[in-house]
DNA sequence: TCTGGGGTCCTAGGACCC
DNA sequence: TCTGGGGTCCTAGGACCC
């Protein structure tokens, strides 16, 4: 039988903050979203004031100035580097790793004697911990879902072990008892709610549930949850994970739009920036979606929507043809007189982009523009993101986003390492 | 007047995740 | 003044085919 193991990172991007940052120790911190707009990662002083997940941050203001919170744009450069450093120490102990979000590993632990597991689990903890000054957070069980609920107690746990086993024995039924079965990986608050209206609050009723209940009132989705609770695994571990079938970049914009130009810039450095997640997945897309919208939050203001797709003649992932294409789908649905707020652009109908696609009717050899894009690529992951770009994109971005408490990228930018001073104090008495 | 049934593909919408 | 961004999967219903 398989045992899982789900490594969580501690308030992540907070952690990441506090790393290089140590003044932050002990504060209420809050990390922003894109454009400073809401709370995406709380220091455990943060949430106990009662700030909340995805909390728009103006919400905030009183509480941030009257009780000292410190606000953090997201730095994303940041905690993308971090990640990787946090899941090759834990690959060093454990190689058989799904990195599954930016800040959570599954990991099969087949092979380690049930004996030593615990210890072996926390001494990898420690080792992440001074390695990279992140604390993790490590439930264990039987299914990925068990090592879920275990990861959300461990994460509660007083004894400060971080490390929470379940499906070993039988407290169980007790345990499972005192988890809400809103907080059980898989059940949101919809599916909340109607297991509600049938008697259902914990994760122990939700396992002792009727399968054919669950499935008609939820889905087979929901009756693996089901399953998963129960031991049985549903889910296994997926070490090398599937190219992405969509790529989207949508932004809201600081300031709006409400010139075509301007647009017609935006779309084109999200299409852009689309093509190149594309290329690096060795991918090309058939389908272009372009969307625009105004403030879906002001009354006082016309408001507009909508969204254009354009079926590509033959499969692609050079920037240059992809742009040509958004543009002319985004002036089908451009109107003038309005204020946009956001705008995005979204690419299906991924296919693997070897062997090569012929292009019969392409304009430019496809091998030709292979190599242009491979040479802006690696120039732009070489000499930095932006080093080299299309002329759509222009160079103004009026439309940039606002992140006004940016951390530096300690990590990736040699401008912007860290600075230490020794105090030697040499001839003071 | 009678008016089947099964299969596939596509899309929109809804649920979930971090 | 100020409310994120990027994904997955499933289902229902319509179009179309034989």
């Amino acid at each position: 039988m398989t045992t899982f193991a789900l490594v969580d990172c501690n308030n992540f991007y907070a952690s990441c903050e506090r790393v290089f940052d140590p003044s932050l120790e002990h504060r209420p911190l809050i990390v922003l979203s894109n454009n400073d707009g809401c709370v995406v990662a709380r220091s455990n002083e943060a949430k106990a004031l009662g700030i909340g997940m995805a909390q728009p941050v103006f919400e905030l203001r009183d509480l941030i100035r009257n009780r000292g919170v410190v606000v953090r744009s997201s730095n994303y450069t940041l905690y993308d580097d971090m990640s990787r450093r946090v899941f090759s120490t834990v690959q060093s102990f454990f190689p058989e790793l799904e990195s599954y979000s930016i800040d959570e590993a599954f990991l099969d632990l087949d092979g380690i004697a049930s004996g030593d597991l615990l210890e072996s689990v926390a001494t990898m903890r420690k080792a992440v911990l001074q390695y990279t000054g992140i604390p993790v957070s490590i439930g264990i069980g039987p299914t990925k879902t068990l090592a879920k609920v275990a990861n959300h107690l461990a994460k509660q746990d007083r004894t400060g072990s971080g490390v929470t086993r379940l499906g070993t024995g039988a407290d169980d039924e007790s345990t499972l008892a005192s988890v809400d079965v809103g907080d059980v990986w898989g059940i949101g608050p919809r599916w909340k709610q109607t297991l509600a209206t049938h008697g259902i609050h914990t994760a122990l009723d939700l396992r002792r549930a009727d399968d054919r209940w669950i499935q008609t009132r939820l889905n087979v989705v929901g009756l693996r949850t089901v399953h998963e609770l129960r031991g049985i695994p549903a889910f296994t571990l997926e070490q090398a994970p599937p190219p992405r079938q969509t790529i989207m970049r949508s932004r809201s914009f600081a300031k709006p739009i409400e010139t075509w130009d301007e647009l017609a810039r935006a779309l084109a450095s999200f299409t852009s920036r689309a093509a190149e997640k594309l290329r690096d997945q060795h991918s090309t897309a058939g389908v272009l979606t372009v969307s625009m919208a105004t403030d879906r939050y002001r009354t006082d203001q016309p408001r507009y929507a909508n969204h254009a797709t354009a079926r590509l003649p033959a499969p692609v992932n050079d920037t240059p043809t992809l742009i040509r294409h958004a543009l002319a789908a985004g002036q089908r649905i451009w109107k003038e007189g309005f204020h946009f707020k956001k705008a995005g652009v979204q690419l299906t109908a991924i296919e693997s982009s070897q062997p090569e696609q012929l292009q019969l009717f392409d304009p430019l050899d496809p091998g030709t523009s292979n190599r242009v894009m491979h040479v802006m690529d690696h120039i732009n992951r070489t000499m930095g993101t932006g080093t080299l770009r299309s002329a759509a994109m222009g160079t103004g971005e009026a439309w940039i986003t606002r992140r006004q408490h940016h951390s530096p990228r300690y990590t990736t930018c040699w401008d912007e390492l860290v600075e230490a001073t020794a105090n030697t104090n040499r001839g003071a008495s």
